[in-house]
DNA sequence: AAAGATTGAAGACTCAATCTTC
DNA sequence: GAAGATTGAGTCTTCAATCTTT
């Protein structure tokens, strides 16, 4: 039927069968926020990978071992906060450990457990990467919003999360 | 799941240095964002893929496809509108078209050109994958947020793209 | 049997090289 | 040379199988 260009048009127009399923404001911002889901980890993607040889997921685990007790965590526990599977975070520490940015331990009390542990490397890396990653934040997402866009984000992103937690 | 702490933490706690980059209610929002871009995705992901054996930009090319005239895009546009590299482009529709989903058409009136077309098998999917792949969008997303919300995330999701254009 | 973790294979994306047409 | 497109290699993620400890 029509040949909106809209990259993030959810409805499949030729036959649309009777009822919309979103009306026009949710659609919208759907596709706003498809485009969102798209670009803007694309965006850090880039800046860490060309700054630090990154991935935003590598960077956010050794942010998180830098932050935790002892710069230490055990991998479910990693995996937990990091929201990854125990076998993508294996293999993402394994990378890690080859560039002696995190190291691997035993686990003292558990013997099943094994602890990742931030390198004095590892450290200063991400030391020296987080201003840079956190710029690019503020450029990309923080610059243009009100205190009032930023109360709102924070609300509707809770109720999403509300959402994609139900019934799982 | 819960997640208990800041699984998004952007500032490194141990050696903070200095001024905060980030203030506390934009902190919240930022964790928030990175919870939504990491969690959303996936659980969107997971319909399509029970569903259709689809994945989100798979189904999303197709639906594209199923929008324009003749179900039928140049793959530089098809890329262009799907936000995708051609290579991206190219792979997908390779994997589309082994399945009969899509077809590949030399562009009459340029001959660099290659168009995608969607099959009647490619339509039939769509249609037949369009109403769960909505309502899942429904559920997660749409019905826990009001009218006003909804207005909200439309405002900040543009002015994020605008800063993730920024300067590119 | 369940929890913690590792591994290898398969699938998907990126990047660079390549080819053809403009 | 630039635009449109394709391909292969390398990388990352997922999935299933496996192993050890509880």
């Amino acid at each position: 039927m029509h040949h909106t260009r809209n990259a993030s048009r959810v409805n499949v127009a030729p036959s649309d069968p009777g009822p919309r399923w979103l009306d026009g404001d949710e659609q919208r911002a759907w596709r706003a926020l498809v485009a969102v889901l798209l670009r803007l980890p694309a965006a850090l993607e880039r800046q860490l990978q060309e700054d630090a040889d990154l991935t935003h997921f590598e960077y956010f685990v050794l942010a998180l071992l830098s932050e935790a007790e002892d710069r230490t965590l055990r991998l479910s526990h990693l995996a937990a906060q990091a929201d990854a599977s125990l076998s993508r975070l294996s293999h993402v520490v394994t990378r890690l450990e080859h560039r002696g940015l995190v190291r691997r331990e035993p686990c003292p009390e558990e013997r099943r457990a094994t602890n990742a542990v931030l390198t004095d490397d590892g450290l200063t890396l991400v030391v020296a990467t987080a201003p840079g990653h956190v710029a690019e934040v503020r450029r990309r997402v923080f610059d243009g919003l009100t205190a009032r866009d930023v109360a709102a984000l924070d609300r509707v992103c809770g109720r999403i999360l509300a959402g994609v937690d139900r019934d799982r």
